[in-house]
DNA sequence: GGCCAGGCTAGCA
DNA sequence: TGCTAGCATGGC
């Protein structure tokens, strides 16, 4: 049944989308391509309900169809319609931020070729965290890995219609419940297992109160996690960006984003933070998304998309 | 088999 | 304040 069309302002690609997944995984999400579609399992009220995401519409007047089999309270349906407006940013004139870097011809070929890209934000801030916790100082695909390990040990299942098993990420109360050692044999390490479950049993006993964050100054939130053990700048600049979407974030200590700017600016020597920070201010108030086109480059080079490792290779013929 | 991953802590100067 | 060894494990 056809809950609602979530109209998103353009340019969205849903391709990009795809792309992205290709080499940042969802364990979250199931996609079939061929058909512009997505099931995911959202937490509604506190229950798991299953729904089908339909990428619509073109790239210039795209807009994203909910279904749902079972049938949800009024109140399930606002949730739905608010995550899902988060989780795409709907409301991101990306034509703002593309305006904005038409100076530089580095990232104006990024903006070109990855037109029409955007976050998938976490659904919520829980789930981001820790996810983010999970990801740190491992390779993407086995942070992937392990998110879908601690999904089935702890979070509620449900078929796809094509069969598929997906996962509503647990509750708090549910990973705080969780030992250490049921980690560990997942391949987490020691450290990693104690962040998580420190970080959960933080906010069932609401030492922690992730909803007042959203009201906070990014450098509040940084002064408000960071004591947590386990929780760096880093991990609270991911927070922002794909837990709120705050758009001017710039994690200088991530290996991705300086791996980036090195191969886009093509510049040999490894940079240190003070570097990429320094570089980054110009690109004020977009940081968020120029750092996540500058992912995207290296992703592509990963995938061995040809037509960007050209472009990429010969830009020097394009500069002015 | 060695080095790299979308880091963090603790210890030290 | 700023620097670094050690942590753990999969992927290539």
């Amino acid at each position: 049944m056809l809950l609602a069309t979530i109209p998103l302002l353009p340019p969205y690609c849903f391709d990009r989308l795809v792309n992205r997944l290709a080499t940042h995984p969802d364990p979250q999400a199931s996609l079939i391509i061929a058909e512009k579609k997505m099931y995911r399992l959202f937490r509604l009220q506190g229950q798991p309900v299953l729904i089908e995401l339909l990428f619509c519409g073109d790239i210039e007047d795209p807009f994203i169809q909910l279904y749902c089999e079972d049938t949800i309270s009024e109140q399930q349906k606002e949730e739905l319609f608010a995550i899902v407006r988060h989780m795409f940013s709907a409301d991101v004139d990306l034509r703002d931020f593309y305006q904005q870097v038409t100076g530089d011809s580095h990232l104006a070929l990024l903006t070109r070729y990855f037109r029409g890209l955007r976050f998938l934000l976490d659904s919520d801030l829980f789930s981001s965290m820790v996810r983010t916790i999970i990801g740190q100082q491992v390779n993407l695909a086995f942070a992937s890995t392990m998110t879908e390990r601690l999904l089935a040990l702890a979070g509620e299942q449900a078929m796809t219609p094509d069969g598929k098993t997906l996962w509503a990420f647990p509750t708090p109360s549910a990973i705080a419940r969780l030992e250490v050692g049921q980690l560990r044999e997942m391949q987490f390490s020691q450290r990693k297992a104690e962040y998580i479950i420190d970080f959960a049993r933080a906010v069932v006993n609401e030492q922690i109160d992730l909803e007042s964050i959203k009201k906070m100054t990014d450098d509040e939130v940084v002064a408000y996690l960071t004591p947590l053990r386990g929780i760096g700048r880093w991990s609270v600049e991911c927070l922002l960006m794909f837990g709120l979407g705050r758009p001017d974030l710039l994690p200088a200590a991530d290996i991705g984003l300086r791996n980036g700017i090195q191969l886009v600016y093509n510049i040999p020597d490894k940079l240190n933070e003070k570097q990429i920070r320094d570089i980054g201010e110009a690109w004020q108030p977009w940081r968020s998304y120029v750092s996540l086109y500058l992912w995207e480059a290296v992703g592509a080079v990963k995938r061995k998309e040809e037509k960007f490792i050209d472009l990429i290779t010969n830009k020097e013929r394009l500069l002015p």
